[in-house]
DNA sequence: CGCCTGGTTGACCACTATCAAGGTTAGTGG
DNA sequence: CCACTAACCTTGATAGTGGTCAACCAGGCG
């Protein structure tokens, strides 16, 4: 349980501004630093000191259970902040997933920041609050779904990701592993493989590599994600 | 999707000062109402206009898809803040599951609050903190956890709130029904019963009547929370 | 060129859901 | 206070979704 990041490659890069999320640009200044893919930038129970940005790249946020078994709980895409946490350790362990560069700030000068400033403090505020927002879908997601649901809520969640990159959303890059995805969506790889498998033979998407999923027929896979839906993990 | 609080039995009550969480009491100065069991305080999508801090009483929190399948986010107990959102309606439904009491402050007073209280906003951050801390664990519940697992979890994280309340934690009470604990942790009824059954037959609890649970081997439970368990679900 | 990781597909099986019936508790009205 | 009713709880039988185990394939890197 201790920092593994700086050894690795930690490229620590020069000051640089803020991307274009939120309105007080000055809060997020700071040393921005350039990792290999998965590689880990801290682990759960680490004393949580930074707040972190994402500039580019995907960074993965998960729990380990004591036999392996491990929950995702967030993919960060760039923009995304994470690591913010009242708490004096971290409560998961981050990993990169690809080539990521994440700016890094300290915690105690962002409490500064907060103190004093009272459009960080709203930016600070919408980004807890969006997080509460999408796990609860999560919860519902890994509560009450079948995998076809998880599956499709998932492809329907990357495609507005890529939207609001300004792609078209007709074609999804896929950082992740199946393994990664299998453990966001709380089922297994073999899984997550089986269901892409169904919803390619009916048309409802294509796959030309493993890492990018071409959607035919967002409809249906918005059905898919919620119920009334006429897929089925059958064949 | 409107307000049917008032209507109800919504006793509103007099001003009242705190309870004993937070370090600034007069935040928590509001109009308490008083609610019979299983009334609805408010409606997922309805405007997200009050914060509200449980008396007495449980509620519950939970989203509900189109076919009914439903997701128990939250139990709170009395000191639980809940309604708490940056967002313009709710994200989910509140029931009370007994008769309950509940404090409810406007939305904009609290905003006010935060503005000019330093003692208030970090109140409020430690509220969304454990929120978002309690929510961790409930997605690794939900996503990798085996009914027995699941159950255990439950009742140990029960026997701790008791212990919190002053109790010894020997009885435990579970104000919900068996179909409010399944879609807590995502299973059904029936192997929430079953679960119990198993417990119970192996001498880990005591079920005196369906809402009171005994706890005799507090150590045994807390491992089935966990993993390496000898607890199985088959008999 | 060969290994190793990741992906895919198949066969089989287990956990938990579903369906069903019976028992118990709690709430309501006489 | 009691009887009736409905909701809740429990247990059993059966079925199905998704897990496990295993084999094979594809691509990237040493």
């Amino acid at each position: 349980m201790r920092h593994i990041v700086r050894e690795t490659n930690g490229n620590t890069g020069a000051v640089v501004p803020s991307l274009t999320s939120g309105n007080s640009a000055e809060l997020w200044i700071g040393a921005v630093s350039t990792h290999g893919a998965r590689q880990t930038l801290f682990i759960e129970g680490d004393p949580a000191d930074h707040v972190y940005k994402v500039i580019r790249g995907t960074i993965c946020l998960y729990t380990l259970m004591a036999d392996g078994r491990r929950q995702v709980s967030r993919f960060c895409h760039a923009g995304d902040i994470f690591g913010l946490t009242a708490m004096e350790t971290y409560p998961n362990t981050a990993d990169t997933l690809t080539v990521a560069s994440v700016m890094c700030i300290r915690r105690n000068q962002l409490d500064n920041e907060i103190h004093s400033n009272a459009a960080a403090r709203a930016d600070l505020l919408d980004v807890m609050q969006d997080e509460l927002k999408s796990m609860q879908k999560h919860l519902l997601l890994l509560g009450r779904k079948t995998a076809v649901e998880r599956v499709a809520s998932f492809l329907v969640s990357m495609t507005e990701h890529a939207m609001r990159e300004g792609k078209d959303g007709q074609t999804i890059e896929l950082p992740m592993t199946r393994m990664d995805i299998a453990d966001y969506l709380g089922i297994t790889q073999e899984t997550v493989c089986r269901v892409l498998g169904q919803l390619k033979k009916k048309g409802v998407i294509q796959v030309p590599d493993s890492h990018r999923i071409g959607v035919l027929q967002p409809d249906l896979l918005e059905d898919a994600g919620e119920d009334e839906s006429t897929l089925t993990y059958a064949a």
